[in-house]
RNA sequence: GCUGAGGUAGCCUAGCCCGGUAAGGCGCCAGCCUUGAAAGCUGGUGGCGGCGACGCCACGGGAGUUCAAAUCUCCCCCUCAGCGCCA
C-alpha cells in the first residue's frame, strides 16, 4: 500500500510512477483515492465538531448533576445529537472505506530502474553465466524421462487430485530432498536463519503480502475456515513480525523459509506439458529479509547474488533479467528472475524471482522500525527471493544432466547429499 | 470439541462489580546533578485532523442502552489454561 501522505505531498511524483504502468484504471483510481481523501478530511472535522460538542454538553450535565441541579435545556440539545453524529459518522467510515479500497489497489511505486516494456518480452538482460547448449538428439523431456525411469506417476496423480499433480518416487524424492537442503545449508552459511512457517494463512494477514485478485486466481481456500494454503513462504515469513515494532539494530533480518507452496493457477499448456514445470504444489526454499528503507537496493543485490550461486553450484547456464514496467505486478518495486538453461526446450525459463517490495507489504501488515523500545514512524522494506523452487530446478537438472541411455547425473555439489551417488537409475521396485 | 480465565499505549499492570476528562510502573527522550557513567530528581513520551489555537480518537471488533460507556446489555474474533482427541 502507498502511503497516504505521499500521496498527498507529492501527488505528481506518485502520478509520473504510476503512469509508467500504462494502465488507465491506476490514473483513476489514484485521483479518486485524492478526491475521497479529501472529502474525508472534511467529514472528519464535521463529525470532530459534533463529537466536540457531545462532550462538552456531556460534561456540563455531569458538573450540573453533580451540584444537584439539573439542566433541561443541555440535556434536550444533547438528546438530538446522536442522530446528527451518527450521519457524521457514517459519512467519514464510508469516505475512508472508498479511499482505503482505492489506495489497496493501487500497485507500488517502481524503482527508478525498472526498465519501460510491454510484457515479458521486453525484459532486460542484465547478466548471463554459463554456455546454453542446444539439447542433444534424442534427449527426453522431463516428464518421460522420469516415467521412463519409475519415478513419476501422472496418470495415478490425475486420478487421484487432477491435473497438475504428481507422484515422485525412488531417487529423484531423494534428488529433491538434496536440493532444498543444499540451498538451505548455503543460505544458512550466509546468515540466513531457516525457518519452517505455517501452511495456511488466515486471510487478514494475507491481504497485507499480495495482490487481491490472487485470492481468487491463485489461491486455495479452506472450506468453512478463514484459512488460505500458502502460495509461498514469502507469505508467511512476511506475516511472522505481524503488527510489530521491529528494533533497528535488529535489522537486516533474514529469514530462509522452507515449504510446500500451492496454487490453484499455473499458467498456460506450453512445450512438454507432462511433468513438474507447472503444477499445483511444489516444495521451496525462499529467501526473505526485513531491511531498513537505505539498505533494501544492496540487500536487493545480496539475495540476487545468493540465487545465482545456487545454480553456478549446480552448474546450470541461466541469465538474469531486469523485470520491466509491464510485467511486474503490483507488489514489487523491483523484481529481478532467473531463467535457466533448459537444453530439451531450447529456452531460458523463470526459475527464480527476486523481489524488493520496499515498504509496500510492510505497511499493509501495520510493521514499523523502532529503536531501543520506542516505536517510529518509519516502515520496514521486505524482500523476498527464491532459492530454490525444486520443481523447475529439478526439471533443468533432467535437462541439463539427462545422459544418453535415460539416466540422470547427479550435480556434483548434490552428491553429499546422496551418500556420494553420481547418477539417478530406473528403479525396480514397486512397479 | 467442552469448561474456565483473559485481550487497556512499545512492554507490564490498575480501573470494570457501583457509567462522568484512562491512573501507575518499565522502557525511551530531554534537563538537572556528575570528571564520565550509573543511581537520584524534574519534565516529556500513542494515532488522526488542523497553518495554528486546538480538537477528536484510542481500553480486541461491532451493535445497543444513555446527555455520557474501558465500565451496563447483546453478537463476533482472538489468546491462554484445564479436560477430551491426536502424529
Amino acid at each position: 500500500m502507498i502511503d497516504v501522505e505521499l500521496l498527498r505531498k507529492e501527488p505528481t511524483r506518485v502520478e509520473a510512477n504510476l503512469a509508467r504502468r500504462q494502465n488507465p484504471e491506476y490514473l483513476q483510481w489514484f485521483t479518486d483515492a485524492i478526491t475521497r481523501d479529501a472529502e474525508w478530511r472534511a467529514a472528519l472535522q464535521e463529525a470532530d465538531r459534533l463529537r466536540r460538542r457531545r462532550n462538552e454538553l456531556g460534561r456540563a450535565i455531569g458538573a450540573a448533576k453533580a451540584s444537584g441541579g439539573a439542566s433541561p435545556e443541555l440535556e434536550a440539545e444533547a438528546k438530538q445529537l446522536p442522530t446528527q453524529l451518527k450521519a457524521a459518522e457514517e459519512r467519514e467510515r464510508e469516505l475512508a472505506a472508498l479511499r482505503d479500497a482505492l489506495l489497496r489497489r493501487l500497485p507500488n511505486l517502481m524503482d527508478e530502474s525498472v526498465p519501460f516494456g510491454k510484457d515479458d518480452s521486453e525484459n532486460q538482460v542484465v547478466a548471463t553465466w554459463g554456455t546454453p547448449q542446444p539439447g542433444a538428439e534424442g534427449l527426453r523431456a522431463h516428464g518421460e524421462a522420469l516415467e521412463a525411469l519409475g519415478m513419476a506417476e501422472f496418470e495415478r496423480a490425475q486420478r487421484a487430485s487432477g491435473a497438475g499433480f504428481y507422484y515422485l518416487r525412488g531417487g529423484i524424492v531423494l534428488l529433491d530432498l538434496a536440493l532444498q537442503r543444499f540451498a538451505l545449508d548455503l543460505l544458512v552459511e550466509r546468515g540466513f536463519t531457516p525457518v519452517e512457517p505455517p501452511y495456511l494463512l488466515r486471510r487478514a494477514p494475507y491481504e497485507g503480502v499480495t495482490d487481491l485478485a490472487d485470492f481468487e486466481k491463485v489461491m486455495y481456500k479452506i472450506e468453512g475456515e478463514d484459512l488460505y494454503l500458502i502460495a509461498t513462504s514469502e507469505h508467511p515469513l512476511a506475516a511472522l513480525h505481524l503488527g510489530e515494532i521491529l528494533d533497528e539494530d535488529h535489522l537486516p533480518i533474514r529469514l530462509a523459509g522452507i515449504s510446500p507452496c500451492f496454487r490453484k493457477e499455473i499458467g498456460g499448456h506450453g512445450v512438454d506439458q507432462k511433468g513438474i514445470f507447472r503444477v499445483h504444489q511444489f516444495q521451496k526454499v525462499e529467501q526473505f529479509v526485513f531491511a531498513r528503507a537505505e539498505d533494501s537496493p544492496a540487500i536487493h543485490e545480496e539475495i540476487r547474488a545468493n540465487a545465482e550461486e545456487v545454480f553456478r553450484r549446480l552448474e546450470i547456464p541461466y541469465r538474469v533479467v531486469n523485470v520491466c514496467t509491464g510485467d511486474l505486478g503490483t507488489v514489487a518495486a523491483k523484481k529481478y528472475d532467473i531463467e535457466a538453461w533448459f537444453p530439451r526446450q531450447g529456452a531460458f525459463r523463470e526459475v527464480v524471482s527476486c523481489s524488493n517490495c520496499t515498504d509496500y507489504q510492510a505497511r499493509r501488515l501495520g510493521i514499523r522500525v523502532g529503536k531501543a523500545g520506542r516505536p517510529g514512524k518509519l516502515v520496514p522494506h521486505t524482500l523476498n527471493s527464491t532459492a530454490v523452487a525444486t520443481s523447475r530446478a529439478l526439471v533443468a537438472i533432467l535437462e541439463q544432466y539427462q545422459q544418453p541411455d535415460g539416466t540422470i547425473a547427479i550435480p556434483s555439489v548434490l552428491r553429499p547429499y546422496l551418500g556420494g551417488r553420481a547418477e539417478l537409475t530406473a528403479e525396480t521396485a514397486n512397479r
